[in-house]
DNA sequence: GCCAACGTTGGC
DNA sequence: GCCAACGTTGGC
């Protein structure tokens, strides 16, 4: 299959692109939408892209990139009692919440804001801005390479 | 801090 | 199965 790309959102206070530098890889838990959820659990493989947004940033924006390193397992914070992200419904025979691993590959120079995205005509239709609340989404590879090409062409600028 | 969008829950 | 109430996300 070729590859694919994907958006994921984080809060930079949270987990930032710099943690993931930092760690190298991290498992992405705590996604409780079914819609993420389906995407991680059936559609994510190793080796897509993945932007890495930061969400509840000023501005938010696309910090770097990632990619899938291992493809999804269950979540292990839906079965954590003390977890926030527990889920009392969910057995190690029916896990209800999935994860994948992401690895670090980039941090852009410069980040390529929301208001930048919203500008651009070519990324009109991103998923990014049409539909809120959607923490993992799917990218196509023009809009994948359009935001590559302007975090590039933005640190040129300096 | 506000609030729109929208997903989830639960009564019926 | 409908839909009102509620909770969360996330931009501003």
């Amino acid at each position: 299959m070729a590859r694919q790309y994907w958006l994921m959102k984080s809060e930079p206070y949270v987990y930032s692109i710099d943690d993931l530098q930092r760690d190298g890889t991290t498992y992405w838990d705590g996604v409780r939408n079914y819609a993420a959820r389906n995407i991680m659990r059936d559609r994510m493989r190793i080796g897509d892209r993945v932007l890495y947004y930061h969400s509840n940033a000023k501005p938010p924006g696309v910090a770097g990139i990632a990619e899938v390193c291992r493809e999804s397992y269950p979540d292990h914070t839906q079965f954590d009692p003390s977890s926030k992200y527990h889920d009392p419904k969910a057995t190690d025979e029916n896990p209800r919440w999935f994860m994948v691993d992401v690895r670090f590959v980039e941090k852009f120079e410069r980040e390529v804001s929301l208001p930048e995205i919203r500008a651009t005509p070519e990324l009109a239709e991103m998923v990014l801005v049409n539909r809120s609340r959607l923490s993992v989404q799917p990218v196509t590879q023009a809009e994948y390479d359009r935001i590559v090409g302007m975090a590039a062409a933005a640190s040129e600028e300096g």
